[in-house]
DNA sequence: ACAAGTACCTACTAAAAAGTAGGGTACATA
DNA sequence: TATGTACCCTACTTTTTAGTAGGTACTTGT
């Protein structure tokens, strides 16, 4: 196996570029098979701030990897899904946490 | 499937406060299966600078996921291999490069 | 004599990421 | 009238992360 070098183009660089931030990957794995609130997601990731919950969800809506339903009532309402690009990545994060589990990380 | 909420003890949030870094998953990468000098690798992951590949390299071999064998020569030679566990790692990277590869990321 | 190669280290600075604290809406209930 | 709820937004500050520029040691090649 060829082991290309790591420029600015490389996929893992790339990928990393939208998936690799800290609160990430464990939003996505909150949201997972479901169709969750915002406000039952801010309980669900422990310790995330407002802003950056909703930062994320915005990124990740643009980036297709997350969508977003809002219902006109008061008090407002919205869910939030995976989209199919987004549930991709769920194998992904399931690894790593096998990986944590079997390591006691 | 449950999903347990993502507190401090999730093991998602241990593993990622160690490979979740801007530079660890490429350092990874590149070093994967064979045994690498500190300057090919530097030359490798395009533009670290010396700090951050020298502390990463210290804190991954902290970790256990790579190993350092220094020579004692003029000038130094300084070889880098994963361990066991750092090649633990390469199929959950190879995984995210085949996510970015399939949608152009 | 001097630059180049090799693998680092340290102090300083800059930039990016994240946290904090406040505000807003529109209604419903006390 | 005051308070609470749900889903945000913005400005500001702090923390974290990363980059820069300099230095070390020893040897070989010019």
């Amino acid at each position: 196996m060829e082991i290309n070098i790591s420029d600015e183009n490389c996929p893992l660089r790339k990928t990393l570029e939208i998936i690799g931030g800290k609160w990430t990957m464990l939003i996505i794995f909150q949201i997972n098979e479901r169709t969750i609130r915002y406000g039952e997601l801010k309980r669900c990731v422990v310790g995330i701030s407002e802003k950056m919950l909703i930062g994320q969800l915005k990124f990740l809506c643009e980036k297709g990897i997350v969508s977003k339903k809002s219902f006109p009532e008061i008090p407002p309402k919205v869910e939030y899904t995976l989209t199919d690009l987004g549930k991709e990545l769920l194998p992904v994060i399931n690894q790593i946490i096998q990986f944590g589990l079997q390591h006691q990380f």
